[in-house]
DNA sequence: TATGAATGAGATTTCATTCAT
DNA sequence: GATGAATGAAATCTCATTCAT
């Protein structure tokens, strides 16, 4: 019982690892069941094709993210401090988890419709997420009045702009932060409640 | 010597069309010779290869983009106003344009190298324009000071959002610019200059 | 020891069940042990090889047909009677076991030269039955003097005939019978005495 | 023009006789390019898949075997004559083309329906021409009043019964002829006008 | 004994690329 | 220069068979 769990789970780990590394054309299903050390054959006992194995861990790694930014969140701070940690805990993600940041973050379009409606649905709820922060923080007088859905994917591009820092530039941990701050910076300003 | 020139063309904007609308492993160079018109020899006697054509539209794609952003920035405008033109020609190049812009905008790494320091070069134009912009505006008062680096780079993200728009929304053209107009908003608010 | 006998039973009747519906290719050991209602594994207890497994229905399924066409051979009646209880008999049996008929009488070439070897053996031994009872009526002055061999094998020749209207014409069972009547009288004719 | 014929049917023919020699399943692709002296990719050129391929020599080598039969059945004759043309005919086409007649006359049931409907169509109009042949026979007063549905596939039985003697029992080609004499004469008799 | 998860050899099929015309 | 028929490397996926439980 756990070891179908454990290899179904070594089998997406190393998907998610080597799918970062490089496209999806250049993944072969061997590599990854190297990679997870199992047969060729065992990948397909768990994932019907190469296509749903992607999707899975599509699947998989967005709702680890998704996650981990709600549980930043911690209801008893204020809109502001909640974005803050949010941000932090977003970078720290991405950090972390460069290669597969990618794909969750930039996945390809997908042939099969039900991959890209998938896409759609996470980016959807990730939205959401955010504008109900937003939405708290102009409640409580934080922030100024600004279209929610607007403001969210505004941020939700701001996101895909650390990662760009982390993939492309290679900058140095704590530079990071800084840059983290700076776009916090960025966007509690055009929140900032006009004087 | 046109001819070659006009023949290139019809396989430069075939191939954009179709690496547009789906994956790079799903498009065969017949997709694309028979949409150009041409014989799939053709396509190897103006490229060496699949993979180089993908990076030529790329960099077809990407400066096509960026001059329509730099004439936009007319040197007579303020630089708000330039900020504001390039938001609007971004829209339009994006609405018109939408699949193609998926590519230029989100390529997928390459194994080359070549192709990865080449999108890393575009980025880094788009970037620098930016920050020309940015530090215009901060000199000429109208922008508080920031990073530009930083802001840039946000601003790049938030143009990314606009495209999530475009693809996924399927927003009516009006709604978009509503959208774009907000979004400029937001961002020209985390610019202003305290008060 | 009865459970086995009974496991290895269910095994060979569903293995000729589904080889009967479809080429050997196309059958899976999986099928026939989900159709058996026993593990994959357990087919293996009793069988080397998918190949064997192929060759022990063969056999099974000739043996049941041969001895059904024998039993019709009531030792007491004439060879006419009996050429004619065994049309009837063969009608019957490839009525009720129409899959199964197939591969049984006109099984495919194996690989192995074993199961060539017992496909020709049991060729010969049903053309050794008919041969006798032709022999038999020729003795009895019932028949005319022809080739055993020959004729013993037209007999097959109609049979498999006979197979062909139940596979694919799927004619009723009352038609089949006229059939069968007229194909005995056809091959009664050709024995007929010469007046 | 002529080369593509000219590659196709060597295609053809390679596939004939590989499939003739061994089941569907042990013939692999590439066998049949090697005997064709083609590339693997190019039976694709000209035969969407095995299944299909398969389905080509089916139609391509019963056409040439239902031809040399009605060729063989000189309108001048007597519908006797006619029937001993065939039958001798019929003796000769799987005397040369022995592996290829197996398939052709006893081709697996396939899974595809449009390769079984095929398959009956074919046997139909096998069974239409002795039909016709056994009419005309009648009409003649050669032949004494049959079911010529009936006899006809008698008919078929029969030819597929020297099919046996020719693949299994590898007899002299002049012992053959000698075989398909007597056979002939069976069926002679089996039609003869009653006195 | 019975099982079915795991395996990897092997087959079909695709498609970028070549090259003779 | 332009073409597309030919190619074969390479990848996905299947499934007979094994073996630990």
């Amino acid at each position: 019982m756990q070891e179908i769990g454990e290899k179904k789970g070594r089998i997406l780990v190393a998907a998610m690892d080597i799918f970062g590394e490089r496209p999806y054309d250049q993944v072969k299903i061997e590599d990854i069941a190297e990679r997870a050390g199992v047969g060729k054959g065992t990948i397909y006992e768990y994932f019907v094709s190469k296509e749903e194995l992607f999707a899975a861990i599509l699947e998989a790694g967005f709702n680890e993210y998704f996650m981990a930014l709600v549980a930043a969140a911690v209801p008893s701070l204020s809109a502001t401090a909640k974005l803050q940690a949010v941000f932090g805990r977003h970078l720290s993600f991405i950090s972390q988890h460069a290669a597969a940041a990618r794909i969750i973050l930039s996945e390809r379009p997908a042939s099969r419709s039900e991959i890209h409606e998938a896409m759609v649905n996470r980016y959807m709820r990730l939205g959401r997420f955010l504008e109900e922060l937003l939405q708290e923080g102009m409640t409580a007088g934080e922030f100024r009045p600004v279209d929610t859905a607007i403001v969210a994917q505004a941020i939700i591009g701001i996101f895909s702009t650390l990662l760009v820092f982390v993939l492309f530039a290679e900058q140095a941990a704590d530079a990071m932060e800084k840059n983290a701050e700076k776009l916090l910076d960025f966007c509690l300003l055009g929140l900032a409640v006009g004087d």
